[in-house]
DNA sequence: TGTACATCAGTGAACGCGCGTTCACTGATGTAC
DNA sequence: TGTACATCAGTGAACGCGCGTTCACTGATGTAC
């Protein structure tokens, strides 16, 4: 038995089995997900991801222990579907460290409108087990993933005297409060562009603000 | 009978009554919002909060209709609170442009900590009835509030030539954006400074990263 | 090749629970006359 | 001042529902001998 068999037995249904052939794990993650992107977390029930399935309420159980179990397998490969995704936009050309993270949070709020079910899930720590080692370690490697575009913007000459940890959590803050208000509809009512350039609009407009007087004093609002 | 009245007439309760004189329905929204900072929005019942208050559970469905409408009623009130805690912090001295966004950002983080029971609904589209007018004037009230905020700091030379709206929707997301991910536990997790001071370094660190090379291309990372 | 056994994915009946909503009602209060 | 009536906040019993979890089980498969 391998060191990292040992430290995650139960991270991989195994490809053998009766009726499913270890799949139905994997068919359940997905028919969960796609039932989270209609009716919302709170209204997810195994019942009802079984009954899609077309296995017994009791096989979700049987998976993933318990209803938390398996929103928390879903969190944990949402995170491993976002560290791609954010790859895929990191990879395409960008003229600049400006263009580029701006470009990430417009990747970010891509993930959200494409794969709404994985991202409902992975920031409710309330529902799912926040210590589970899977999760932790898809969650970390995410942050990672981002630090490191924010490190080579730096090395880029970007804001070099910037902590790289506190731009990263800058920046993601940035990019999940645009993405979340653009899905509760709150952006739309007050800032009629629906699109995705709208995003990228924004997030230009708060880079650009940043050069401001540092001594005026400001008149007072009424 | 005045406009206002004409308007929306049940928007508040009559202090008139038998047992608890018109005063039930704000003791059911100040039980409603301490349960759910406890417990969350997902985890609130009728029946819980009649119980708390000491009241047969079909008295809010009276008062409020439906568990919708209770939420509602939390979420207006959520933004009027919102209104005064963001109108004091603008009504401090604030040294330049930068300090007073970074001040509002930082109230945005105060009030959801301080009030999380109401700041948790007033982002809940899905659990409440969108199109009630009390809630869609409170929201307008609170965006307009930050356009005020914005376009004072405008006046005073900041980032003039940007569109005010988007401005501030930029302000708002990212304010939202520090805020929930701190309430997560999310930021903790890569950032260790749990308190306030944690997310005026973190706004800093966004803004003062603005002032970027334009035409530098960055080298790849790996 | 054949037999016996161990494993384990998935079953389905049963449980107890708390929920939202409905509805006929009670009884205190305000008001018209 | 007294009477009759309208209003309406709050009651409590009853409803049907879907849920998560438990548990003894079935039966297909892999493996040891």
């Amino acid at each position: 038995m391998s060191n990292k068999a040992a430290r995650k037995p139960q991270a991989r249904a195994r490809a053998v089995g009766t009726h499913f052939d270890g799949d139905l794990r994997r068919i359940l993650i997905d028919a969960a997900a796609q039932t989270i992107s209609e009716v919302g977390c709170d209204r997810l029930s195994l019942r009802d991801v079984a009954r899609r399935v077309g296995v017994s309420h009791a096989a979700p159980a049987h998976h993933f222990g318990d209803k938390a179990g398996l929103l928390t397998a879903i969190a944990a490969e949402g995170f491993h579907r976002f560290i791609d995704h954010m790859a895929t936009a990191v990879a395409s050309p960008a003229a600049n460290p400006r263009a580029m993270l701006i470009g990430l949070g417009r990747a970010y709020a891509e993930f959200a409108e494409s794969q709404p079910g994985y991202f409902d899930v992975m920031f409710r720590p309330a529902l799912i087990h926040t210590e589970d080692p899977d999760y932790l370690e898809a969650s970390d490697a995410a942050f990672a993933a981002l630090l490191a575009v924010v490190e080579m913007c730096q090395r880029a000459g970007w804001n070099t005297g910037g902590d790289s940890r506190a731009i990263a959590a800058a920046t993601w803050s940035f990019a999940h409060g645009i993405t979340v208000l653009r899905q509760y509809g709150s952006l739309q009512r007050h800032f009629p562009d629906p699109t995705l350039d709208a995003v990228t609009t924004i997030a230009s407009t708060l880079l650009a603000g940043a050069e401001l007087p540092e001594t005026t004093t400001p008149s007072r609002v009424r």
